[in-house]
RNA sequence: CGCGGGGUGGAGGAAUGGCACCUCGUCAGGCUCAUAAUCUGAAGGUCCCGGUUCGAAUCCGGGCCCCGCAACCA
């Protein structure tokens, strides 16, 4: 009974370039997850794109003296050069929030909450600068801290006694644009009315509260229970979706709405939903298939710092706009990954590029190392000494090893067509399936390479136990009989790994003259598809280490 | 006292109040098929102070530190 799947991966803020922390935090875990469902014959459709909207991306074009559009341009064909060409990611689309589908869309779930009566205007006070004739983000504003009376200092927190600027405290607000004083203004906007909307949203977190970590589930309880309040939803800046104006009745319209426009944190998740359309448009595929009726999983990918936005405000917007969609069911949440202990910053120089580092060691190795450090319950330190000795003693050494001396030991030979696998490999092969698949389906990645690591060591200790390189001049016999559950540890290895270690895993089906990794064999009938496979096996002449150790003494960072 | 998450050997992770476990590293020994790989064994630990308990990593109180919500940054 395959499953119609649905990846939703954060989407990457195009005000910047992206560090390995993302890499761990969510496009690897997506993208395992894509493969391995994709492995185990479920229908994927993963989508994501770049978030374009909102005020650092107005700031990133002031300090560099372009458009918005031009610095959303920029890191978007970045963005999308360094997935499919670098990292091969496999998303089923790629897409940005400025695309006319999205803006559509968003517009169409902006109306859906009006109607619904979810949606209420009020007032606020902004910075306005009355010789722009414009409101100012809180951003552009500097001025007098309340507090130690430090001038030009930033209108949320001073920089010079630290402490938190609450809005509308600054004294003296000045525009760091054209240094002249602003005022402080009623502006209107429309506000979410959360609070009407918790008790659906709590019923929905009741049960699909359990397919998340333990952390996820509090934290997002602990918002309930402290009562959600009304959000605004619209901000006083020209960079975004513009509100609908023409489909909304005149008494429910605010006042300069034309100069405003949809907040970021409303129309980024919308993305999940507006790109399935879109890939149904481009593949003339049915988005419906996945998103209504049974038998369907969705899983969402991020930071911590996106946590609400998924486990709360995503599944409060699907079920306005439609309460026949899908809600979220896997909601994963990483930790940070932080660089030698210490958080990535560009100001303070701690970045990691991705694209750098993975074009000195490679994919594989790098999602193999990432997977071993990924943050899934705490922020976690990737550190240049431990890279080398992870890689080296576990990827190469253990695992890389076990194939390539087996099938070493194993070469310009070929097993009878009656050798099968024992009863012992059977259940550690089948054991390490079963938990795989159980890790794979719950987003527990490091648990999952754990269950494989089990399986080489395993076969590791099979080969000393037997001494198999005495076997092989000894006893033909008996070195055909280990040779067998060798093999038949080696196969299931490469379907085990195809998820996280895509090249790796195409290369053993080189080496072995096997078809290839990428379909797993049905669950329960590991043995049966195995066992007829490792007769077919020759060792190709051209057999070479898996992976190959890291040379420190030639690093460079 | 704004809300929330976290602190376990050198590193990264487990542990319904019940013998603190796993992987890597280190050290000692074995093996030589394999990439100085592998196999066996050993040393080394619950942030601090107090409390509850026959028994605390776990529960309670107090402290210290890190992080998210909330600047450059996920």
């Amino acid at each position: 009974m395959h499953k119609k799947v649905l990846i939703g991966v954060a989407w990457p803020y195009v005000n910047g370039e992206l560090h390995i922390g993302h890499l761990a935090g969510y496009l690897l875990p997506a993208d395992i997850c894509a493969r391995y469902h994709r492995s185990i014959g479920n229908q994927v459709l993963m989508v994501s794109g770049s978030d374009c909207f909102g005020t650092p991306i107005t700031l990133e074009a002031d300090k560099r003296k372009i458009t918005p559009d031009e610095v959303v341009k920029d890191y978007h064909q970045k963005d999308t050069h360094l997935f499919r060409e670098i990292l091969d990611l496999s998303y089923d689309l790629y897409t940005l929030t400025n695309h006319p589908n999205h803006i559509k869309v968003t517009q169409d779930f902006f109306i859906k909450m009006l109607e619904g009566g979810y949606l209420f205007i009020d007032k606020t006070k902004q910075y306005y600068s009355p010789t722009q004739n414009r409101f100012l983000p809180d951003r552009y504003v500097v001025g007098e801290c309340p507090f130690c009376g430090t001038e030009d200092t930033r209108s949320d927190q001073c920089d010079s006694c630290g402490k938190l600027i609450s809005h509308g405290e600054l004294l003296h607000p000045r525009s760091n644009l054209t240094g002249e004083d602003v005022e402080f203004k009623d502006t209107e906007h429309y506000f979410v009315d959360w609070p009407k909307l918790q008790p659906r949203i709590e019923k929905y977190v009741e049960t699909a509260g359990r397919n998340w970590k333990d952390w996820v589930n509090n934290e997002t309880l602990g918002w309930l229970k402290e009562g959600l309040k009304p959000r605004a939803i619209t901000r006083d800046l020209d960079w975004g979706v513009p509100i609908p104006v023409d489909r909304i009745p005149q008494d429910l319209l605010i006042e300069n709405a034309n100069s405003k426009r949809i907040y970021v944190w409303f129309d980024a998740v919308i993305g999940y939903f507006s790109a399935s359309l879109l890939w149904a448009t481009i593949n003339e595929g049915k988005w419906e298939d996945f998103w209504f009726g049974e038998n369907l999983k969705h899983y969402y990918f991020m930071g911590k710092d996106n946590l609400v936005f998924h486990t709360l405000f995503w599944p409060g917007q699907l079920m306005v706009y439609n309460s026949e969609l899908h809600l979220p069911d896997v909601v994963s949440i990483n930790m940070f990954l932080n660089l030698d202990g210490k958080q990535f910053s560009k100001s303070r120089g701690v970045v990691l590029k991705i694209e750098d580092i993975v074009e000195k060691y490679g994919n594989d190795l790098v999602r193999f190392y990432l997977t071993l450090i990924m943050p899934e319950t705490r922020d976690s330190s990737f550190v240049w000494s431990d890279l080398y000795e992870k890689v080296n003693g576990v990827l190469v050494a253990n695992l890389g090893n076990f194939i390539h001396r087996t099938l070493s030991l194993y070469k310009g030979q070929k097993l009878a067509k009656t050798n099968e696998i024992n009863e012992v490999t059977t259940s550690a092969i089948r054991n390490a399936f079963r938990k795989s698949r159980d890790f794979l389906e719950s987003c527990q990645y490091r648990n999952y390479l754990d269950s494989v690591l089990e399986l080489t060591a395993y076969g590791n200790l099979l080969v000393d136990k037997h001494k198999v390189w005495e076997l092989k001049k000894t006893n033909t016999e008996e070195f055909e009989e280990v040779m067998t559950q060798l093999l038949g540890v080696v196969v299931a290895i490469g379907y085990l790994i195809n998820p996280l270690l895509p090249e790796g895993s195409s290369r053993l089906s080189n080496y072995t003259g096997l078809r290839g990794f990428d379909k797993w064999p049905e669950d329960g009938k590991e043995i049966e598809t195995i066992n007829p496979l490792i007769k077919e096996i020759i060792v190709s002449d051209g057999l070479k280490p898996l992976f190959t150790k890291l040379d420190k003494t030639q690093d460079t960072f």
